[in-house]
DNA sequence: TGCACGATGAAC
DNA sequence: TTCATCGTGCAC
């Protein structure tokens, strides 16, 4: 499979949000290497987009956003589940693109219907924070076979908090897909 | 040093 | 609609 390199993240985030979908994400974990296909993302754009962890400025947690693309960004939520997020756009930019699903591809048992069922799923935890997607072991690429999709636009989940920006089309995803969490 | 609050998921 | 569960950020 063809590996994603920097300049696929360095762009601007929606684009990549949406470029994302039907790609390959491969986790390999003690030997067995675990592969999902991207189907439903959300788009942060940054300190101004009220819905992003980087609205907080550069802190200990938002410290990877703020640094280059292509790295991954982990975070805990609710004492219970793994987010995971990519970094997008310039070093400082502090954008990124949250996976919500994958379809299921190679070795993954579990549900991957939603952010932490995915990562529950595909042994994502906080040790991959700040991970390099341009690596051997965990990476991004492009699908092997030519795949043609339509994709829905809706507001992104769970950040009504976030005033005007709760109701922005961010969330994009694989249209009539059965691994979306929420359609 | 303490505490309110989540980019969730599951049960009721 | 409620709750489990804990790291983060900010108030004090």
């Amino acid at each position: 499979m063809r590996k994603l390199g920097r300049a696929f993240y360095a762009r601007d985030t929606i684009v990549v949000a949406r470029e994302l979908l039907g790609k390959y994400l491969v986790h390999d974990s003690r030997g067995v290497q675990r592969v999902g296909r991207i189907v439903e993302v959300e788009a942060y754009l940054g300190p101004h987009d009220l819905a992003a962890h980087s609205v907080k400025g550069l802190t200990e947690r938002t410290r990877v956003m703020f640094g280059p693309p292509g790295h991954a960004y982990v975070y805990m939520i609710y004492g219970m589940y793994y987010c995971m997020n990519v970094v997008t756009e310039r070093t400082g930019h502090a954008s990124a693109v949250l996976l919500r699903a994958v379809e299921p591809v190679k070795n993954i048992t579990a549900r991957t219907q939603g952010p932490g069922l995915l990562c529950r799923a595909m042994r994502i935890d906080r040790r991959l924070n700040a991970h390099d997607l341009i690596s051997e072991t965990f990476y991004i690429a492009a699908s092997p076979q030519v795949d043609h999709f339509q994709i829905a636009k809706r507001p992104r989940i769970g950040v009504d908090y976030a005033g005007a920006w709760a109701s922005r089309l961010l969330r994009f995803y694989i249209r009539g897909n059965l691994c979306v969490s929420r359609a």
